[in-house]
RNA sequence: GGCGCCUUGGCCGAGUGGUUAGGCAGAGGCCUGCAAAGCCUCGUACAGCAGUUCGAAUCUGCUAGGCGCCUCCA
């Protein structure tokens, strides 16, 4: 199994199963509904680990939960513990709807602040940090690999607003900002005064808090790269942590060819697409594209991939063909190459329309898509409706025929005649 | 200004120096009372220009266009 590394910017062989393989995925900060896009490095890491523990590895995934943020702040003013704890919840319900079950840990900034404190601390002392008005901040000066991971010359970089004067070089970061009053209802307690952490450190803490100072696979979207895991890069290797083998970035969601973003407004929530198109759908979306390159959501590309879920679904309502179990090669390779999934995608379809069903029920769980390949029984009253028009059918009464049909077709079931008076009902998603 | 990515048929999206990816949509046909589902047939694409080569969509250069990031957007 290999998969694309950014900071080697190649790709990168994993240890042999068992592994382990540890992987930490950058989660939302809560602020709001998730949208789409924030669906898309949870998708990646559940899939991930389905994938790896089907081929024996010890996969675990991490997924935090940003709960400490300007963001945050600026959203509830007075009220932003209350908000984050909502969102949090909403987060947790709208990946949980995605059915691919939930990351091995969730953790959460504010569960760690004692932690974060102690691993500043630790940067202070040995010089990689120093305080400054209340604040602490990273010496980006006294690591000398600062910007290998994200290509970024430092002193090429954008200046955007006036560099702050508390800054000894206005590359450095904040790992710790002081409270401030008038914007900022939550605090801790610190050696450096009330205030609370910077978002890069969160990071770096909850990763090792969980996995110690190694693990094998950092991801989270392609934006991240620079500052954010710059940063915990040098955090944590100031320390002389390895941190993490594999740096995992996956490519960005644009909405109608624009990137999506919280701050233009009006975009479509996780909630909101899974209520529209069905969760499968959406995993079938995910699906379509290299989850290391863009991908364009649009009501276009998701009727497209509603409408390939519903081939794949078709397929089980077929005779199946004698198991061949050799084809299950052609869609470990695939998966094993990057994990590439349009080609995994295209083995999928291979299945359907050879009808090899069971590889075609193995592959779709790997993606949580085992659903597809259940069919539903009928309740009482939509059987009962069937045997009419069956019947109707049979006495050539086509009237009664189709309009039973259509009577079918708004309880959601659609009825498939066979030849000699038979018929299947598929439930449509 | 800096770092990086991308450009394949109506749409999505693989791929490789010379051989049909796959899907969606569309057209025709088979099947059907009519449908649905399924099956069969139909697309000769690879941004442009120049070069390397016996041969390039695949390698090189240039041009055009699109995209991401540049201290807190996954």
């Amino acid at each position: 199994m290999r998969l694309y590394d950014t900071f080697s910017r190649s790709l990168v062989e994993l240890p042999a199963a068992p592994g382990p393989v540890r992987m930490y995925f950058c989660g939302p900060t809560v602020y709001a509904r998730a949208h789409i896009g924030n669906a898309r490095p949870f998708v990646v890491g559940m899939w991930l680990r389905s994938w790896l523990r089907s081929r024996g590895y010890d996969a675990q995934l991490v997924h935090n939960i940003t709960d400490i943020n300007d963001k945050i702040y600026e959203a509830a003013p007075g009220a932003s513990a209350g908000l984050a704890a909502r969102a949090t919840v909403w987060y947790l319900e709208d990946t949980a709807d995605l059915g691919l079950g939930m990351p091995d840990h969730l953790p959460q900034a504010t569960e760690c602040v004692p932690q974060i404190v102690a691993f500043i601390e630790e940067l202070v002392a040995a010089d990689h940090a120093y305080a400054s008005g209340g604040d602490v901040y990273f010496r980006v000066a006294s690591f000398p690999e600062y910007g290998r991971l994200s290509g970024q010359k430092p002193d090429q970089v954008e200046q955007g607003e006036e560099p702050s004067a508390l800054k000894e070089d206005a590359r450095d970061f904040a790992l710790w900002k002081a409270n401030k009053p008038e914007t900022e209802d939550t605090w801790w307690d610190s050696p450096w005064g009330r205030g609370r952490p910077g978002w890069h450190i969160e990071c770096s803490v909850m990763a090792e808090e969980i996995y110690g100072p190694a693990f094998e696979i950092h991801g989270g979207g392609l934006d991240l790269v620079f500052p954010h895991h710059e940063n915990e890069v040098a955090q944590s290797r100031a320390l002389g942590h390895p941190f993490a083998g594999i740096w995992a970035h996956n490519g960005m969601l644009r909405f109608t060819g624009e990137k999506m973003s919280k701050s233009s407004g009006n975009v479509a929530t996780i909630r909101e697409t899974i209520d529209e198109w069905g969760r499968e759908a959406v995993l079938v979306f995910f699906l379509t594209a290299s989850w290391r390159k863009p991908i364009d959501f649009s009501p276009e590309t998701m009727a497209q991939a509603a409408a390939r879920r519903d081939t794949l679904r078709n397929a089980f309502t077929l005779e199946p063909a004698a198991h061949d179990e050799s084809g299950w090669e052609a869609f470990a390779a695939a998966l094993e190459d990057d994990f590439d999934t349009p080609a995994a995608l295209a083995v999928l379809h291979e299945w359907a329309s050879t009808r090899q069903l069971e590889l075609l029920r193995r592959g779709l769980a790997v993606f949580g898509l085992e659903s597809l390949a259940e069919r539903r029984d009928a309740p009482p009253e939509v059987a009962e409706l069937a045997r009419r028009r069956a019947q109707a059918r049979g006495a050539r009464d086509f009237e009664a025929s189709d309009r039973l049909r259509d009577e079918l077709a708004a309880l959601g079931w659609q009825m498939r005649d066979e030849p000699g008076g038979g018929y299947t009902l598929v439930h449509d998603a």
